[in-house]
DNA sequence: ACATGAATGGACTGACCGGTCCATACGTAC
DNA sequence: GTACGTATGGACCGGTCAGTCCATTCATGT
């Protein structure tokens, strides 16, 4: 990345990020070419290489990163004060939420995962990167509250934040066949249930 | 379907299935080529147009059966008879050990959903069908226990059968990214105390 | 205005892939 | 043994895709 960018550019690159994290998002990234791209985004197939030099590959981790970004985001808030019953039902509203209003089922990352992970292991490991940082808010959260005294002195934060966390991903797989936010409901409040086990 | 299969045509035919089942597996329906199927088969290309006219979609078609046949039938004893505490804590230990003694890790059949639902309406609409049976084999034996008084009154089985269903499933997906059972197991676990949590 | 480098357009290429086609080998019924 | 249908081999075709290359336009500093 030795080239430099002006304003210009730089809006260039961001609006062929964001487009085709949206493509890809719908269509897989096996399944969306660079074709496809440059006619959602406007631009030539020069431009694709000239911002991203390392071609699809290149590509595919910003926009892995972008998508990372945007999901964290959109729970932040939440994420970061995950140390009261009430801030958990909370961010399990804010979650459904957010995944209500995509314009496509399904979590943006965990379909790059399962995708990318049997052929491409350096955007796996990305991926999962961003993955782990998300489970570990989770488990930040739960180890405050049985440090607080809310959650049994026994309890395994790591565990239950794995626990949710599969919760919440396998919802959203749900969520795509089923082309219904139910499933991601019923996922979370059996996983905050789960938690209320374990409390104090 | 209107050619005659022989005997050495069926195992043939069967050979195909199996072989390039463990390939997609591995590798995904869009990475891997007819030609790897091909060669892992020890077939002609003709061959595989032969005994799957349709080609490339008739292949996945039946091998998405296929794996979904397999999957089910190794949790079958245990899918059918879901109606007391030790037989779902059985099933808990059976689909651990299952998916922990595959070459791959994570579903099958989720796999193929995540990868096909968008890009193939058809195949996915079958692999959800599968998945919908599964789920139902949880949904009938949480039924049976609030029947029989092991679950409160008021608890919602299909609900709840949706929450395991999502646990499984998002354990699964941990699987593969951190390639080792131990997510699946918190999954599972975490399951199963969201079951107690609605005993009677 | 002119020079420099970034931004853009789009034709072109080589590889791969799904699918077709024809030729040959095999097996079995008569 | 011969005739017919299945089983197999592999060359070949047309389309698509990632990636290359060169020409042109635009923006900016001097």
């Amino acid at each position: 990345m030795s080239t430099q960018l002006t304003a210009k550019g730089a809006a260039t690159r961001a609006r062929i990020v964001e487009t085709a994290a949206d493509l890809i998002l719908a269509r897989g990234v096996g399944g969306t070419s660079l074709d496809d791209i440059r006619a959602g985004t406007a631009t030539s197939k020069s431009q694709l290489f000239h911002y991203f030099p390392g071609g699809k590959n290149d590509l595919v981790a910003a926009i892995a990163a972008f998508q990372a970004e945007r999901v964290l985001a959109a729970q932040q808030p939440f994420l970061d004060t995950l140390d009261s019953w009430e801030a958990w039902a909370g961010w399990r509203d804010s979650v459904v939420a957010h995944y209500g209003s995509q314009p496509h089922w399904g979590c943006p990352i965990g379909a790059m995962t399962s995708e990318l992970i049997n052929t491409d292991p350096t955007h796996a490991a990305a991926v999962t990167a961003y993955m782990d940082r998300w489970r570990g808010y989770l488990r930040d959260g739960l180890e405050r509250m049985r440090d607080a005294g809310l959650l049994r002195a026994d309890a395994d934060p790591e565990r239950l934040a794995i626990s949710v966390f599969a919760s919440l991903h396998g919802g959203l797989l749900l969520t795509q066949t089923t082309a219904s936010i139910a499933p991601l409901e019923a996922a979370l409040d059996g996983a905050l249930a789960m938690l209320h086990a374990a409390a104090a």
